[in-house]
Parts: C-alpha cells; sequence; structure tokens
DNA sequence: GAATGACGTTCGAAATATCGAAACGCCAGG
DNA sequence: CCTGGCGTTTCGATATTTCGAACGTCATTC
C-alpha cells in the first residue's frame, strides 16, 4: 500500500523532528512523549526516538521529576544565531537607543515575515506609565502587518501584485477599538504612507496604544525594515504627534538606511 | 562492512539537519550547499536535501542572489519559545525593571547552562557611558561562569562533588585583568559567596568591568537563577559598592524567589 | 493489595525513506 | 571553447528508520 509520499526529496526525519521541537510553546512549555506523539500523529516509540536525539543534542531536556520535556538552551543558541546574523541590528542599535533618550518612547526595529511583523531590537523608554503591551512585547514577538505601524511601513513599497496576494491572505481582524477591517481602507491607508513616508497605528493594535513608524529602505529602493516609536495614550491629536516626531523618526530611518548595503 | 554506528537508537538525519542549522553562526550568515557538505563532511546531494527541507520549512531561506542560505526567521520562534518558556523570566521583569530605576545600572537575570551563564533578560541603565561589553551582551548570550558575577552566584550553591565536576571542565583562562585563574582562589571566593550571599565580578571578565550579583533560590533551595548590575569603572572600592548595592539586589532576588516554585 | 491503565523506554524484524555517485544546467574565468 | 565550481536532480542499493509488541514503573482504582 504505497503511501502518497506528501513531498519527494525531503527529509521526513528532519520533518518529524522539528515538528517536535515546534510543538514547545510558552503556553505548553513540558510535554511528554505521548502527548506528542499524539499530537503529531507518530507511534510513541518514534516520537522517543526523535526526542532522544533532540535531548542527546542539548535542544531538549527531560525533568527528572516528571519525565517530561523541555526546551533546552541550545535553542536558544539558534535564535540567538538569527539575531546576531542580521546585520542590520548591529547597525540600527545605536540610533535606536538615541531615538529613545531623544524622545522618550520606546522604539523598536522590526522586520517582515510573510503576514507578521517581527520585532528585532527594542530600546525601552523611560519608566514610567508602560502599556500592558509594553510587557507583553519582546525582541522576537510577532505581531501581524495590517494593525501596526511597522507592519505597514514594511507593507506600503511592495510591488503591488506581492501586496495584493499577501492581503488576500490576510484576515482583517478587529483586534482593537480602531483597527482597520476594511480592504480598501487599508490600502488608502497604505497610500497615504507612501506620500507621506510615515505609518501611524492609532488603537488598532491595542486600545490606547498609538505608535508612528518610518520604513528604511535598502539602495534597491526595497523596504528591508522599519522603525517605530510607541506613544502611550495623551489627549494630544495624532497629527500633531506625527508633526513632533515623524523628522526624528525618518532622519533616524535614513541614517541607518545609508549604512545598509 | 558494518560501520560501527556511532550512537545507536539515534536519527541521523535529525541529528545532521541540527547539524546544519548550528552552522550558520553570526560571523558565518550566509553558507552554500558546497560549503556545508564540507563543513560536514556529507556529499552535496545529501546536503542539499537537508537544506531543501530546512528552506520550505521556513528555517533557511535561499539568497536570490547568491543562492546561498542564510537562518530564517522560524528560527527566531524557536529560540524565543524557549525564553517564553521560562516563567522565571515573566516573575523577575518587573523587579529587574525596579532595580534599574533604582540603581541607574543596567541589571541581568541569567540562568546556567553547564559551565556557561546564559542571560534570559536584561535592563539597560541610563543612558550615558556604556562599557564595551553593554553593546556586545544580549538575551541569549553566554559568558563563562567563572568570571562573572552571576557566574559565581550560580555555582556556589551546588552540592561540592558536581562542582568539582564542573570546574575540572573549565579552563581557567586569563579574559581580563583580574580574572581567577586558580582554582583554589576560585573556591575560596565561591566560599565567600556562601557566607555573604552576594559574587562580585571585580575586572574578571573585561577590564572596566564591574559587576554584583545575588543567586535566587527555589524553595528546595537550590538556585535556579541569578541577577546581577553592571557597574562602569569608578573609583569607588568594590567593598563600597557591596555594600551601597548588595541589600537592595538581595532583596530584589527574595523578592523573585518567593513567587519562584 | 491486587488490578488497571498510562507512561517512558527498549527491542527486533520489515520496509521504507534515505544515501551518495553520477549527471545536468548554469555561470564565471582562463 | 574549454574548465572548474556551483546548485540541483535523478535513481538504484541499502542503511536507516519504522512500528508493533513487550518491559518496568508509577498512580489510581477497586
Amino acid at each position: 500500500m504505497p503511501k502518497p509520499t506528501s513531498d519527494s526529496g525531503l527529509s521526513q526525519s528532519l520533518e518529524r523532528g522539528l515538528a517536535i521541537l515546534c510543538a514547545f510553546t510558552p503556553d505548553r512549555p513540558a510535554l511528554g512523549i505521548s502527548e506528542l506523539a499524539r499530537e503529531l500523529a507518530l507511534t510513541r516509540s518514534t516520537t522517543h526516538r526523535y526526542v532522544a536525539t533532540l535531548a542527546s543534542l542539548g535542544f531538549l531536556e527531560q525533568d527528572d521529576a516528571t519525565r517530561r520535556y523541555r526546551l533546552g538552551p541550545r535553542v536558544l543558541d539558534l535564535g540567538f544565531s538569527t539575531l546576531g546574523s542580521l546585520g542590520l541590528r548591529e547597525i540600527a542599535g545605536p540610533h535606536l537607543r538615541r531615538l529613545t533618550d531623544t524622545t522618550g518612547h520606546t522604539s523598536n526595529l522590526a522586520i517582515r515575515d510573510d503576514t507578521d511583523v517581527i520585532l528585532i531590537d527594542r530600546v525601552r523608554g523611560r519608566p514610567g506609565r508602560y502599556h500592558h503591551l509594553e510587557f507583553t512585547l519582546h525582541v522576537g514577538s510577532r505581531i501581524p502587518t495590517y494593525c501596526s505601524a511597522t507592519g505597514k511601513a514594511l507593507l506600503a513599497f511592495l510591488p503591488r501584485p506581492d501586496l495584493d496576494r499577501l492581503l488576500d491572505r490576510i484576515d482583517l481582524i478587529q483586534r482593537a477599538p480602531r483597527t482597520l477591517t476594511d480592504k480598501q481602507a487599508l490600502l488608502a491607508e497604505l497610500q497615504q504612507v507612501r506620500r507621506t513616508g510615515l505609518a501611524v497605528n492609532d488603537e488598532e493594535l491595542e486600545s490606547a496604544l498609538r505608535s508612528i513608524a518610518a520604513p528604511i529602505r535598502a539602495r534597491s529602493g526595497e523596504v528591508v525594515a522599519a522603525i517605530n516609536v510607541a506613544i502611550p495614550w495623551s489627549p494630544a491629536a495624532m497629527s500633531d504627534l506625527v508633526s513632533q516626531l515623524g523628522p526624528t523618526l525618518q532622519a533616524t530611518a535614513n541614517q541607518i538606511a545609508t549604512r545598509v548595503i
């Protein structure tokens, strides 16, 4: 009974092993062999062999008491290698820091992965009233593109066909009071981003959270990253904040861009 | 010709696939198939199959121009799942922040992985004169235990046999002006850590960098983590700094400890 | 306290997914 | 026009993986 090989030329064992690693999340930090086997539709013995392999390499470790497995420190190294490989991050670091020092606000450096934004650097603002999301967002966090300032900056300059294909795969879920849930409205705003070179997020990701972002463009013109400042709620009009912070943000983005290849 | 199976019961494909991921480092962020094949002593075709698998899962991505491969964003997710799985980090976060707010110094939360310390959270101190290492140390960084304050705090309360076995595998390399390169001197200092409940690093990891650390002990008594503050060089005597900052540090460590299970 | 069930783990025979040599198409340099 | 290196594809042989079954251990149940 020749089971149709789902993908030819790919390594099944490697796929399965990595699926095991991915099964561990902050919500489910410890898993047993049987749990894993059920979840991935494998036999326990097969699962055990993969887990044993991962454990012997330090990617998993076993809890002595419960006999369940947790992610090991080696996985951290992998992730950290990824971050370190992004030369962009080193270049941008000092500029981000200066941005936060002068504005007082938390600033971020972000790249896009398909429909998500990933934070790759983050400088916290002055101690004081932190927003809820300020705590839950870390370097490495993913947020949707469509309802974040950095996301819009990263989308706005995509070639139209690419953008369309991307947006078709995004559910415009209402995440906060003012999330744009209409595709036309989002497109209009992206047009605005192209005109002004700035993107805003006015309570679209989380209530009481505003943000302004600027794209970082490589020599080729492609937008490779974006920076933003997160602004805790204030009675000020968004347009005032934009005219106050926008130029600084763009200047910083451009300084970073000139050092990007 | 029965080649002696190096490890029975382990998955060769998974091992090799992960070895490929690990071959990418910040120093060598982009690698080609042939490069990888040489490095891991595999054939190009085998290497290609693993790389194709990793790429199809988003763990690697191929550069359009050079056809070489880089680590993909999925790897980041893995790494940060590990961080997120450490409940300790969430508990300690606000306390670390408060520690930095009151002292003005950069503070860190660290755990031990064998002979290394791994930074798992970090709150930067006030803008100003940053030390060189302040820039190169990130969350996820590894530093040796024997020449760091957090490292000593993490070693000091180990059962003696475990400690001995660990120290036997550590080269006490002189990394900075005052690194302890003598095992007896190090043991004496660990004794001091046990007495005072504080560990210090006085230009042992890098010149002009000092640090004070306190262990975080679980209910079981085991030291599960350590916190520290990094102190830029000043003419003050180390003992004065310890008596000035030590109590705050210990109070913070104890507050964190009471919420750890 | 025996019986039950779930768990992690080990073993072996069966077979399948994996391996590596060889060849392909491409490009750059000689 | 050849040469050498690259990434990629193919294909038959086989080494690697697979899955069922069984073991020892632990809680829980009766």
